[in-house]
DNA sequence: GCTTTAATAGTAATAGTTACTGATAGCAAA
DNA sequence: TTTGCTATCAGTAACTATTACTATTAAAGC
């Protein structure tokens, strides 16, 4: 794997995004210190920096992936309202599969969704 | 909502399905039977089923959605050699958030990903 | 510097899903 | 039962996120 400046500034963005953002975000981000970056630079890159394990690739409901810059196994929560992603621990920590499962275990998921605090105290969460 | 024949089959493939089916699967089995059914009429019924709570919406790391029968919350392991998806027990039970998250949990998904029991007894599980 | 070739910009293509349109049929009231 | 209303349907076009293609560019080793 060459070391582009391209892919250089893409994990870059990542890792400075707590916001587990997508890749039209990241492509708006690389953009104001890239101007000529091209989508499919930042799709390839942020699949390529996935699956060597540098970033993280996540799904959340919307119809799109979402990186993350933290590594380890952690839970996610996305409000319905605001549509923020953040993380959350989980009470008693995350575990895997109970006894039965005879399976090799490579990765775990987990999100919740809901209605965030902060939306909560604005009174926007809905019906 | 109307009750007619084609969301009736819809959901009637869904409820005897055990496999997890995406839409395209759901429409060629609901063809076997309704023959001059759309895709579109599958796709609108799935998704108006699911926001009516009749049948769930999952979704996996491979892009498209896949629709449950099961309702109780419960988590998934998908075989990244077989792509199959079974429900499988968590450790300890399914738990939530952790304290000092103050927001409304309204929906909880869990994926163990790796390679299933099967895959590595046919000696599939690759690299 | 020169060569090799992975990676790039730009664009076309794909896949899953949703929206649109005229026709159909479920359901309620007459 | 018949009529009217309109949600839903079949068929198709459109849309969105993502991937593939192609000529060009630029890392990295010699």
């Amino acid at each position: 794997m060459r070391n582009t400046s391209q892919r250089e500034l893409v994990y870059k963005v990542v890792m400075q995004s707590s916001d587990h953002p997508g890749a039209d975000a990241v492509y708006e981000r690389a953009r104001k210190i890239m101007p000529k970056i091209s989508m499919g630079t930042v799709y390839r890159n942020l699949k390529q920096l996935a699956e060597t394990g540098k970033i993280r690739e996540i799904r959340i409901s919307d119809n799109y992936n979402r990186y993350d810059k933290t590594l380890q196994v952690h839970a996610h929560f996305c409000c319905r309202v605001c549509g923020k992603v953040t993380d959350v621990p989980v009470e008693g920590g995350i575990k895997g599969p109970g006894s039965g499962f005879g399976g090799k275990l490579e990765s775990t998921d987990i999100l919740f969704g809901g209605v965030c605090e902060e939306c909560i105290v604005c009174g926007k969460e809905g019906a």
